[in-house]
DNA sequence: GCCGTTCCATACTGATGCGTATGGAGCCGG
DNA sequence: CCGGCTCCATACGCATCAGTATGGAACGGC
């Protein structure tokens, strides 16, 4: 009757993978002060007997999480819009594929959120920075000068980041169309035909 | 004896405004969670035994915090900048405002941080709607039609948040010149001559 | 000087979380 | 069929924080 949150049950025997999936998932929903061992074991439907055999501390979960989550988020993102010859061509495709990402905003989003944390800091850091990279050299080979090119990149992950933040509360509250419509002018304005 | 962290020390008697001034310092410094009510009082050098004297709950506490802030923050930013006729003019001044209110980010970044807080959520969504609002009514007078006026509020609004969530982990590491630099080509990209 | 109001200290209870210690159930190779 | 390995339950200890109960010090009005 209690509504139980999110209860997954099955499984004999759960591994590793296991924990750090429900760890990715309740970091998403409610952040990473919920991905807490005796929580996240209720969850499982176990207690946190297994979770201190599989971890030795909810500290070495969250870095198991988080490193496979920027791994996977790297070759998923980038990596495949990196192929893309034309600058402006690829940051319309980079723009199209990062704004439908839903469970990814909500995860980037609880990231910032815990930005504080030891572990959390630094890989935003290192995913920002990456991914502003990718943007400024877009726009450099776009024909921007390099100071410009930073500062326009600067631009667009500044207002990725803000909308996912946003996105959050509904603030945008836009219907399909008018979000499709956003992100056309969005493009527009930062990207120079 | 051992100052702890940033302690406060003197004033004989507090009073709750003195209480709230402390929560939203720590708000600022060290987020929502950091405001709770013994470890207040240890900075306030005093024991919860005062604290729940001058308020009822925590939440009390918090709930008198943020309104004062909302209240101060819109009497500071948005009523002297709606005073400039000009709309695009008044569009620069609010971002030349708005970008150098260090404290300010630092409260808005917590206040996003918490966002999934009862007493947060709508309190962010008022003040971001009044914002975005406000923006949008200063595109329409330079001559946007709204659809697009509001997609450029939007963006605008997105990249101040983004900004302030960013520039909680240095991100953007920019001298001042380099900011500088930014904020102009924030505006000429945004704001159309 | 007495007294009541204001402000705060002390000492609880209860809840929740991390981490540890230990034992037990099931399965698998020998 | 038995000892050992895997995986988990149970029951601790310890810490932190919200909130309550109660008493006490200081101070002003009378």
């Amino acid at each position: 009757m209690a509504t139980k949150i999110t209860k997954i049950e099955p499984k004999a025997h759960l591994s590793a993978a296991d924990w750090e999936r429900a760890a990715l998932e309740t970091l998403a929903e409610n952040g990473l002060a919920a991905v807490a061992v005796e929580p996240l074991a209720r969850r499982l439907g176990v207690t946190k007997g297994s979770f201190y055999w599989h971890f030795p501390t909810r500290e070495a979960l969250i870095q198991a999480t988080i490193e496979r989550w920027e791994h996977d988020d790297e070759e998923q993102v980038l990596a495949p819009t990196a192929t893309v010859t034309d600058p402006r061509e690829r940051l319309r495709e980079l723009i199209r594929q990062v704004s439908h990402k839903r469970q990814s905003h909500a995860i980037f989003a609880a990231l910032f959120k815990a930005i504080d944390q030891p572990l959390i800091g630094p890989l935003v850091e290192r995913v920002s920075q990456r991914r502003i990279d990718f943007v400024t050299d877009a726009f450099r080979q776009a024909g921007f000068d390099a100071n410009t090119a930073a500062n326009r990149a600067r631009l667009a992950y500044s207002a990725y980041v803000g909308f996912v933040q946003l996105a959050q509360i509904g603030q945008p509250r836009m219907t399909h169309e008018e979000f499709e419509d956003y992100i056309g002018d969005f493009m527009e304005t930062l990207i120079p035909r």
